[in-house]
Formats: structure tokens, C-alpha cells, sequence
DNA sequence: TTTAAACTCTACTAATTTTATAGAATTTAT
DNA sequence: ATAAATTCTATAAAATTAGTAGAGTTTAAA
């Protein structure tokens, strides 16, 4: 399941990518739209930031814009960036990989390759998820 | 990401699996065997039980079996045993359905429709992950 | 019929994570 | 200078997770 994080986060991006190019969307003009808490936002745009995803214009007259487009944002992006590994298990990974501590062999493990074929499906349609395939229902 | 209760679950299954069918297995031999603490995967063992998963006999000589075939048993039982929905949020999920509070309309909105197709897709893979074949690599 | 070995059940606890909130600091247009 | 905005750090309350404790019940076997 998605985090409160990451739900907020793509409602944001969504709201974004529906303004104008040259629109900088203040935090509470987000928070409004979208019903997420101001305080509770700034952090996740902040978030957002640090991963590239937006941009900020600072003081008077600042706010936020998309910096990647609406295309290239995927799901699988979000989910990593709040709620991290796509993954069951870490030891199934791509970029969070981390041994289990209760693993003797992982060589030999029976549920580990499993966890890997689920996470190439589940990341390959993840993957296919956009904020503008989102937009376009 | 699978919680610890799922991942001993799977583990503990994968367990029984591999015993004759003559078998009972008691809690200990299955904690020692699958590195669980074993007053954990007692509570494990019961979820197990009332999802009739497993099989109990009581007693001495008493201990857990397989009650379902290795091969009627998935990954996506598991997970909504001990973990929950499939489905990334509540209102796109099939066996865990709520609505979003913060959401006016669920119809039109952007999210809840990819999140269904997401749901389909991981689904679909889950199913395909049975204790038997995580035992055949 | 007693005993030991096992499952069953409920309650509790400690640690962690999640979901925020608070407030001071900084930046920038007017 | 001022007001409106982002930025940053710390804190706190609630929920969840992971695990422990201990008493109760069942059953095989001596």
C-alpha cells in the first residue's frame, strides 16, 4: 500500500501538471486543491525537490512547477522516492537491495527468486504509469 | 514490501511443503528449521490454521500440516492474509474495498484508475507464485 | 490416571514508522 | 521595510509491527 506520503505527492504532481507551463503553484494553493494538509505538503514538496521531480521559485510570488515532464514521472519514481523499494523483500531489490539477516544461502533461498519475477512485473507496469497517463484517465 | 509475519509464513510453508505428507511438524522443529522465534510463528501457525491454510492436531505428537495442496497456495493469499490488499490504495483494491476520505469523487478520480490496472497486473503475477513453484525454483 | 508435550488464546510491551505540527530562518518582489 | 513565500530542524501523537509472557487446553503414552 501506498504511504499518505506518496498519495499526497502524486495528487500534487497531478495538480501540477495541469497548470500552465509558466503557472507557480504556491504550497496552499496545492493543499487546497488537492485536500492535503499545508505543513504536512511543504515537507512532501520538499521531497519532490530533492528527488528532481519539481522545482521552487523562493520568496515572494515563489511556489512550485514540474521540472520533469508529466511523462517521464512514473509511478515507480514516487513509490521509491517516499515509500521505497518496488520489491517484497530487499533481498529481491533492485535499489534497495539488502541481505536478510535470518538467510543462510541466498544462492539457494526459494521464495527470493520468486520475489524477483514479481518485481519485474510489478516495476514494468509501474513503469507504464505517468502522471500524464494518469491525467489522460 | 512484505511484512516479517508474511515473510515467516512463506517460510514456514515452504517448510511443510518439503515434508512427507505423513508429517506433522511441530512449531519448534519448524521455527529451528526456518530461523523463527518460535512463540512468533506460533501466532503464525494460528493465522495460518483459521485461514485453512494448515492443518492442526493437538496434543503430543500433535503439530501443523499442509491442509490446502502446495500448488492452490499463493503468493497473493499470503499477502492478504497477513498484509492486507493487493492494491496500492483501498479504493482500487477487490477484496479490501474503502473509500478515500479525502476524495470528492471517486469516479473522476486520476489516480484510483491507474491504480486498478497496477492492482490487476500485480495481482495476476502473485497468483502465478505458488508454494510449489517457489519450491521448483 | 497421571504426566509430559504439544497446540491455543489473550494480553502486554518495546521499538519503529507514519502522520503530521510548530516555529524560526531565509529569500525575494514590491 | 514589509509581506509573502520557501526552507529547515525539531518535536509529538498515533498507529503499526515485531515479539514476549503466561495460563489454558488437548492428547498420547507410561
Amino acid at each position: 500500500m501506498l504511504s499518505q506520503k506518496a498519495k499526497y505527492a502524486l495528487k500534487a504532481l497531478l495538480y501540477l501538471a495541469q497548470q500552465e507551463d509558466t503557472h507557480v503553484s504556491r504550497t496552499l494553493e496545492i493543499a487546497d486543491a488537492a485536500s492535503i494538509p499545508k505543513k504536512f505538503l511543504e515537507q512532501i514538496l520538499l521531497d519532490l525537490k530533492r528527488g528532481h521531480f519539481v522545482g521552487s521559485k523562493q520568496g515572494k510570488l515563489g511556489g512550485y512547477y514540474l521540472l520533469k515532464s508529466k511523462n517521464e514521472i512514473t509511478l515507480a519514481d514516487i513509490h521509491r522516492l517516499f515509500d521505497g523499494a518496488i520489491a517484497l523483500l530487499p533481498c529481491a531489490s533492485l535499489n534497495f537491495y539488502e541481505r536478510c539477516s535470518d538467510c543462510t544461502d541466498e544462492s539457494t533461498c526459494a521464495l527470493r527468486h520468486g520475489l524477483i519475477v514479481i518485481r519485474e512485473e510489478t516495476l514494468k507496469a509501474m513503469q507504464g504509469i505517468t502522471i500524464a497517463s494518469l491525467i489522460h484517465r
